[in-house]
DNA sequence: CGTCTCTTGTAGAGACTCTGTCTAGATTCT
DNA sequence: AGAATCTAGACAGAGTCTCTACAAGAGACG
């Protein structure tokens, strides 16, 4: 590869990219624009890479365009992926005023702000299904309206469908995705069957207020390797009888939701489903294995 | 792939485009003409497809088309072209196995043959909305099971939302929708919702059962030119007090569905909405000429 | 023809964002 | 020891935001 990696402190450096050294850490700590090396002690070791992205980012500045946004070519020229799952500090915030202040424009763009600087994962455990939850917390204090909340909900479930079109198309394995009652289960619902078929599943989903045996005769029928319900009323998997789960060996059944109980679980030879999205998913994807063993 | 998709400010963007950056932001409230992206500050980030509609934009307004007009040529033409308002044959028919089949990428092409071809109007009327009364009346025979209810409803309600999106920018006079209860309701008032802004009016949705207290305060604070309140049971209409459509005059109240008749209607002073979705959109609009003038 | 309403480009106030620069006090390197 | 560098935070000016207002023109209508 490359001969003589010289390596400048931040002065020299400095000298020979024409930028001040402010400006430099500057675009480092704002843009992470440079990723010099440090010495022992901290001090900044710049690489004949980090010269070329300044060089970069000047011709940018000088063309018209903004130092975010300067910066933000170059470092998607360079393809490193610059999405993180880390959300920006301030965005769910944003998010949130937009939402009770009826702003459908203003919660989109937060929400493709969202899209578009964190990965999908991150972006509905650690953003939208976090809101919607504060959402439903502040409704049952009174401290947010009905009609914010359903404004909120439609407004995300409908992002939330968009970004799952086409979780049905071919490949891997299928998953029938059900919902017995509830509201917000049923975007949570949505947002585990996003997740799932980032991992490769087929989503076959019928959303809430499914009876349970109808969701079954369609696993069945679909030939599906798992059967996922949700629901918020313990009540909805305490009734179910022992034999109605008429499915093949091969199907595997996950259940979830605040009315999901290890005891129903076991009696319904089910895996239980914690609250997060992609353990969740992680654990349907292990189940074969163990279903395959037994 | 996308190429680097380069996004100016408005200050650079004014200058490339030629046009100032007051009227890049009337043009953006009045007419929608222009879609930028947000920084996490605000700050507008506009991309070529901007570009392109001002240029447009510019052109036609070169050629002594009204701004209005012009604007509406622009957005028209980036729509998708030569729109019919005849359903093809078969389509529906093609779009109804689709979604018995459980077959989301079938439902989804079938849907998008739809759109490509008819406008949006006679899609929604000629098209889905008979389609989903069909679902909803299999059901009610059993030909058609719950799953397939439900995930049809799903899958277009999601098409819908999607079209949906941005119905509530900047331009025109706002209406607030609400559903006091119902399925099937819920997307023929989001059906209604895109047509009505597509003749100018600005949406804001509250979507299936909304309190019609809560639909109310949420009108009066949003300062709504119209409140559509939708619902299947005659009973929600039935039950409202005489008082408790507390709105300025210049409020049109419109109320539709299977529960609303002519005689709730006048009892609370309502516009009294036909099933047609076009005709409904027109009696809303004319609706304010006779308030006024009251 | 006069009056009225709507359209459309422009302008300004007051608040906020972005970004290059600076400072203060501590630490590192030669 | 002394120059260079570190981090954290502050700062200022240009740019941008929203909201409201306004005036000239276009059209509608009696």
């Amino acid at each position: 590869m490359k001969g003589s990696q010289r390596r400048y402190r931040i002065g020299e450096f400095s000298r020979r990219a024409g930028v001040s050294v402010e400006l430099l850490r500057a675009w480092e700590s704002r843009y992470g624009l440079v990723e010099p090396q440090r010495t022992a002690g901290g001090f900044r070791l710049y690489s004949e890479r980090d010269e070329s992205r300044v060089r970069r980012m000047r011709a940018l500045l000088r063309q018209g365009l903004s130092a975010g946004q300067a910066a933000r070519d170059v470092l998607e020229a360079d393809g490193s992926p610059r999405r993180t799952d880390i959300v920006p500090d301030g965005l769910v915030a944003t998010i949130d005023k937009a939402l009770l202040d009826f702003d459908e424009p203003g919660a989109h763009d937060g929400l493709d702000r969202l899209f578009s600087t964190v990965n999908v994962e991150a972006a509905l455990e650690d953003a939208i299904l976090p809101e919607l939850r504060s959402i439903g917390e502040r409704w049952a204090t009174g401290a947010v309206s009905v009609a914010q909340e359903h404004f909120s909900s439609t407004l995300i479930r409908g992002r939330l469908l968009a970004l799952a079109r086409g979780w049905d198309r071919t490949r891997g394995r299928r998953a029938v995705l059900a919902c017995l009652p509830g509201e917000l289960h049923d975007i949570g619902l949505i947002a585990f069957g996003i997740v799932l078929h980032r991992q490769g599943w087929r989503i076959l989903y019928l959303g809430q207020d499914t009876p349970i045996g109808t969701a079954v005769a369609t696993a069945r029928r679909a030939r599906a390797d798992a059967l996922v319900l949700i629901a918020i009323e313990p009540r909805h998997f305490r009734d179910v009888a022992a034999g109605a789960m008429d499915l093949p060996r091969s199907t595997t059944v996950a259940i979830g939701g605040a009315g999901a109980t290890a005891s129903a679980a076991r009696r319904m030879g089910a895996v239980l489903l914690g609250p997060d999205l992609s353990e969740g998913a992680g654990q349907l994807a292990a189940s074969r294995a163990t279903a395959a063993r037994v």
